[in-house]
DNA sequence: GCGTTGTTGTCCATATTATGGACAAAATAC
DNA sequence: GTATTTTGTCCATAATATGGACAACAACGC
C-alpha cells in the first residue's frame, strides 16, 4: 500500500489507519455485490481482491456467521447475505438522485424508445440503479437494476470517468486493471475511450457489452462538478447510426441538464 | 468473550476467530441501524456496543470513509451510508418471506381494520419489514418500515422470543440489557411476557411502545421450527378489549398458518 | 478404479495490526 | 465567564489478523 498525502480536488483527509481488516471485509463485499443473486467463486475473490486465500476464506465465513454474507450450498458459491438489505431498510427509500431523474427518464424513455439506463458510480464500480423499457419492439435488457461493473467497461462507466478529473480517473482505471480482462478490454483501451468521449462531451461504445448493442452515455453532475451518475441509451447497433447517435446524444443531454437542475433545486 | 462449544440446537459451528475487528464494525452497523435516517450519537454507540470510545471512533469514521457510514454535518450523528442501499441491490428485491406473506396481510388488515405489521428478527434486534394500513380511521403508525428495536420490547419481539428455545431467549434477553433502558423496560419485565405469551398462544402488549396503544402479536415459523417472524395488530387499546383480542387473534393465528405453509410450499 | 488438476478449507508461529488508557479539543450547558 | 458533556487524537503495547504450507475434497480423464 502507499501513503498518499493528498490530493489536488477536495478532500484532504483520507488515509486513516488502524482497520486493515475492516477494509479488506468491505473490498470483499463489493465483489460479492458484483456477482448479484449466484454470487462469486472464492478463488475469484481471491484473485480480484489481490488477498491471499486463507485471508479471503476466514473474512468470507465470519461475515457468514453475521450473516451478511451467503453461501449458496449447490454451487458453493459466495453471495451478499439478507442481513444487507435489512441494514438497508435504516435509510430512507429514494433516493434523491432517483427522485430528480425520474421525470426525466420518463420523458426521455418516451421519446426515445430504447431501454434508458441510470448509472452511479459506487467506489469503482458502475452500478444500474433504474431502468426505463422503452416502446421499440427490440430492447436491450441485459443490465439489470443493481447489476454493477468495473468503472470503464461499459459505456456509462467511461461517460463518468471522462467526467472526473483526469488523474483520479487514471487511478480508477489502474485499480481496476485485474478485473477488465473478465471484460476482454484493457487499460488503455479504456484511456482512449475516456479521451473520446470527452471530445465527444458523451460516452459511446460501438460494441456493447452485449454483441450487437450500442451505447450513448451522457454524465450527470452534482452541483460541485462532481460526476453524479450516468444516463445510457442501449440498442441494437443497426438501429443507433450517426444520424440517430446525433439526436439520441441531443436529448440526453438536454435531460441530463435538466436532472442537474433538479438535483440543484432539492438541495 | 466466552468460548461456547455447542449448542443443544442446530448448527454447532459457530465461534470463529481472527476477525473481531469485523465484527465489532457490523455491531456498530447494527447500532446505527436502529437509529434510522437520524443516526445515533457516538456516545450511545459506545454504550450500548461496550466497546471503548476510541475503537469505536476509529471503527465509524474508517467506515464513513468506505462510504458505508455518514456522519450528518449539523448534529453529529453517524447514521447508514448511501452504500448499504448499494449493496442491497445485489439481492433479488423481494423476500420469499414477504412473497409468502402478503396475500395473507392483505385478507387480515382488511377484515380487522387496524394496522397490521410483519416484523423479522435480525440478530438480537427486531425490524419492521412490512405495515399495511387498515380501514378505521384511526390507526396506529408509528412504526415505520425499516424500524429496528431491541427484541423484547414490542410485542412482535416477545412473541419471536416465545417461540425461540427457551435458554436462546433468555441469552438474546440478557445481551440487550442495556438498551432496555431506553424502552422504560428491564430484564425479569421481559421474561414475564414471554412466559405469558407462551401460555396464551400470542404476544400481547397492554402498553405497546405509543402511549395508549395496545398490540397483539403472532409468531409465523419455518419449517424448521424457528420462528422467522411476527404479525402484529396494533390499535388503540379502547379498540381491543377482551372479546374483540380474542376475535383478532383468531384471525391473526389462522393467517399465520397460512403463511407458514406458503413458505413451505416456496421452499 | 487411480492419478491429475482445480477448488476450498485449516493450522499456527509470527509480525502487523488494532487496541484502549490518557490527554486534548470542541461543543454545549450553566 | 466556567463547568460539563461529547467528540477526537496519540502511541506504547498486547492481542489480533496474517499468510505460507499443508490437507481435504470435487470434478474430470482414462
Amino acid at each position: 500500500m502507499d501513503k498518499i498525502r493528498s490530493r489536488s480536488s477536495a478532500r484532504v483527509t483520507e488515509p486513516r489507519q488502524g482497520a486493515q481488516a475492516i477494509r479488506r471485509a468491505l473490498s470483499v463485499l463489493r465483489i460479492l455485490a458484483a456477482g448479484r443473486e449466484n454470487g462469486v467463486p472464492l478463488a475469484e475473490v481471491v484473485q480480484v481482491t489481490g488477498l491471499t486465500r486463507p485471508t479471503v476464506h476466514r473474512i468470507v465465513h465470519v461475515l457468514i456467521e453475521e450473516g451478511i454474507v451467503e453461501r449458496h450450498d449447490r454451487t458453493g458459491r459466495y453471495a451478499i447475505g439478507n442481513q444487507v438489505p435489512e441494514l438497508a431498510l435504516a435509510r430512507p427509500r429514494p433516493s434523491p438522485l432517483l427522485v430528480a431523474a425520474g421525470p426525466s427518464l420518463r420523458r426521455a424513455s418516451a421519446e426515445i424508445g430504447d431501454t434508458l439506463f441510470l448509472t452511479v458510480r459506487t467506489g469503482n464500480d458502475t452500478l444500474c440503479v433504474d431502468r426505463r423499457i422503452g416502446a421499440y419492439p427490440i430492447q436491450v435488457l441485459s443490465i439489470e437494476v443493481g447489476a454493477r461493473r468495473p468503472l470503464g467497461v461499459s459505456s456509462a462507466g467511461v461517460a463518468i470517468l471522462a467526467a472526473l478529473p483526469a488523474p483520479d480517473a487514471r487511478k480508477i482505471v489502474t485499480a481496476n486493471e485485474k478485473r477488465f480482462e473478465g471484460y476482454r478490454t484493457d487499460v488503455a483501451t479504456v484511456l482512449g475511450e475516456i479521451t473520446a468521449a470527452r471530445r465527444l462531451g458523451y460516452g459511446m461504445r460501438e460494441i456493447g457489452l452485449v454483441q450487437g448493442t450500442k451505447s450513448i452515455s451522457t454524465w450527470i453532475k452534482t452541483p460541485d462538478g462532481r460526476p453524479a451518475a450516468a444516463m445510457t441509451v442501449s440498442a441494437v447497433r443497426t438501429r443507433l447510426g450517426p444520424r440517430r447517435e446525433q439526436e439520441v446524444a441531443e436529448i440526453l443531454l438536454r435531460e441530463t441538464r435538466a436532472i442537474e437542475q433538479a438535483i440543484r433545486a432539492s438541495a
